[in-house]
Formats: C-alpha cells, structure tokens, sequence
DNA sequence: GACCCGTGGGA
DNA sequence: TTCCCAAGGGT
C-alpha cells in the first residue's frame, strides 16, 4: 500500500472530531460515566448488534448489575437471563468470566494494559481499544463495522475484511488514523459517521465531512465498497421438542451443553424424531398420552440455517419438585440435544406465573408463552425479562 | 484459516 | 418474501 500523506491523516481524524461536536451521538446510555466496566459491557453487547437492539437491554444490565464484581457475584442463569433474546451468549458467558477473573487477578479493578484488558475471555484486539480508547482516551485503534466501511471507501480498499490481506491493510489504516489527542472523542466520531452518514446502503456523502478526500465518492464507488463477501448456501434443519406440562401448567426444561447452539440456555427437551420424543415421554414422564399432538410449528431464522421447531404436546402428571433424570434412563434412552455430550443434565419444571431466571432463546420464549396461553396483556408480563 | 455463534430490522 | 448484516471473538 503506498504510504498517506500525513497531512491527510491528520485532516481525517480532526475533520471527524470538528464533524462530531455538532452531528455525533451524545446520549446513549454508555456515554454517561464512561468507567471502562460500563464501556466494557456496551462494547461486548453491540458486537454485531445494532444501538436500538442493545439500549433497553443495557439498561436493564446495569441496574442489575452496577459493576464489576456485582456481575461477578451473580448466577450465570441470572446473566443468560438478562441477555435473553440478544443472542451470541457466549458473550455473556465470556462477561461473567471475566468478570470473576477481574475479581481474582486484578482485584477488582479494571485491569489498565491493552494486555491485560485484551486477554480477558470475549475481549479481542478491536474491543480492547475500543474500551481504552473510549473509557482513557488512551490511543488505541478499533477496526469495528463502522470503521471498515469508513476506511474501504475514503481509502479505497478494494476486497473483503475476510481476507487476511485487507483486514490487515484496513488496520493499518485506522492506526495511522487514530490521532494523538481526543482519541475518544474521535472514536466515537469515525463509529457514529459509519453508523449514520457512511451507512451500508444510499450514504450521505452529500453531508460527509470527509466527502473532499474520499476515494469512493471521487470514483462514484460508494455502493460497491467495501466489497461483499462471498455468499454461502442455508440450510434447513428439522427438529422437535418435547412440549411436557404438568398439571399446574409448568413446562419441563432441560439447560444446554455450554457449547454450541444456545449455550448454557434452557430449552424443551429436543429430539430428531417425533417417535424419539415420544418414547422418552412415556419412559420418563408419569401419565404422558403415548401419542404426545404436535402443535404450530415454530420457524427460526439463524445466520447460517432456518431451524424449524415442531413442539408436541404431553400433558402428564408429574408432581412439584419431580426432576427426571435422563441419565438413570437405559443405555438405550433417547439422546437430548445435538451434542455429543451425553453427561446428565440439569432439568427443572418452569412455571412461566412466577418464571426462574435463566436464559431462554427467542423461539423458546415464544413457545413457552404459546403455551402458557397467553392473552395479549400475560404476553406483555411475559415478555418482560424482569421476573 | 475456515467455521461457528442469535436476533431483529431494513430494503 | 428474501436477503443482508449490525460497535467481533473463539476455536
């Protein structure tokens, strides 16, 4: 890459920094009391989330959990509970580790080296300058969406950031961009012109501040940079869950492996066949029907494939406090889950009238309040991640 | 390095 | 409706 005039450089990040006094963003949640704790966790909740999604989301964190070592302190069911509908919660697996570690090695303190901030579980090269940066006005580069786009199209970067060889240009790019002084100032600048002028589709180069220096605009390229990856095909995959209710209307739940899909989350018990759930009711549940009614199927859209969720319906008469164990099943019992983990695991009977607090995925949700029967209004209370 | 990991919104 | 993807990181 041939090397920027410096004077460029400089004009870039005070042009953003002059732009930002009267266009960025200065209300959001996570800009009042920038502490790195509060910064920390607005950083891990927007990876690969939009602002609108994450902001009531935030709020209810950070009443529960005001700072480090309440974070620490808690259950991680209550943490999955908060992130609850979010999605990727192995970010919120990741905060709860962390949390603890910044309790063990850093007594509780924040830890202050790029290091030490980067080595902690969620947090990779960009989230750590992102929070030192933003929290110290330390000098730091992020290479976030925002700042990819920006980047690729007033440099000119042709290709995709999943090439190795343009992500490590566009890195390059925004260390030599990122400024000496107001760095926090400016890196809030270069993510709110990516997320409201130099947006992914129609930008308004017509009120960019850097328009003048611009690649893509000189060239009229603004629509094909940066370039889109490669599309890949998706999949549909068919399961079906065990939908088992007790007489005072409690559901069986049973928590997934920590890895892979939903990680840590509780779910219906799930099986690859109707015959498989079938068996497991009559094997595990007292006065299960033989026969268990499919109801509406649930369709869910994940990034790489559609899931579509077929609940079958057993009413049966387990007792309060009864706990069934597929462990104490057979070798031959049906297998839960997708994974090759065939450790028991824990399972407990949900009341969605006085719900525990744990982590449920959005489709779970959805059937558990289909189930509950819910009225407009019980959906509302439902829906409230409060218990 | 390729692949995995959620969800909701916008066009 | 369908497709893309948003303040990325872990394995």
């Amino acid at each position: 890459m041939k090397a920027l005039p410096r004077a460029r450089v400089r004009d870039f990040a005070a042009s953003l920094i002059a732009w930002h006094a009267s266009h960025g963003r200065h209300d959001l949640p996570w800009q009042r009391r920038r502490t790195p704790y509060r910064v920390w966790v607005s950083e891990i909740m927007l990876q690969q989330t939009q602002v609108a999604t994450v902001i009531p989301y935030y709020e209810r964190f950070m009443r529960r959990f005001p700072d480090v070592a309440a974070l620490a302190a808690a259950p991680l069911d209550e943490v999955l509970h908060l992130w609850s509908g979010l999605g990727y919660y192995a970010r919120a697996r990741n905060l709860h580790r962390a949390a603890a570690r910044i309790l063990e090695r850093h007594g509780g303190r924040f830890p202050r080296s790029f290091d030490e901030v980067a080595d902690l579980p969620g947090i990779g090269r960009s989230t750590a300058g992102a929070i030192l940066a933003l929290s110290r006005a330390e000098r730091f580069p992020i290479l976030d969406g925002n700042v990819r786009r920006v980047l690729s199209r007033h440099f000119g970067v042709e290709g995709n950031a999943s090439d190795r060889t343009v992500l490590d240009s566009l890195w390059d790019l925004s260390e030599k961009c990122t400024p000496l002084d107001h760095v926090d100032i400016y890196t809030q600048a270069v993510m709110d012109l990516g997320a409201t002028v130099c947006v992914r589709r129609n930008p308004s180069c017509s009120t960019c501040p850097l328009s003048a220096t611009c690649v893509a605009r000189r060239t009229g390229r603004q629509h094909e940079l940066p370039s889109g990856k490669p599309v890949r095909t998706r999949q549909q995959r068919q399961i079906f869950m065990l939908a088992a209710v007790r007489g005072d209307g409690a559901v069986l739940l049973e928590r997934r492996p920590e890895s892979g899909i939903w990680g840590g989350l509780w779910c219906l018990p799930e099986f690859t066949s109707a015959a498989e759930a079938a068996y497991y009711a009559q094997r595990m549940l007292r006065g299960a029907a033989a026969q268990p009614a499919p109801l509406e199927a649930v369709e869910h859209a994940f990034t790489h494939f559609d899931l579509v969720i077929t609940p079958l319906l057993a009413h049966c008469s387990g007792s309060a406090g009864e706990h069934p164990d597929p462990a104490s099943g057979s070798a031959d019992s049906p297998r839960l889950g997708t994974g090759s983990d065939r450790a028991p695991r824990r399972m407990l009977w949900f009341r969605a009238r006085e719900p525990a607090k744990l982590g449920l995925p959005a489709p779970i949700r959805l059937l558990l309040g289909r189930l509950a029967g819910a009225t407009p209004m019980q959906a509302q209370l439902f829906d409230r991640l409060e218990a």
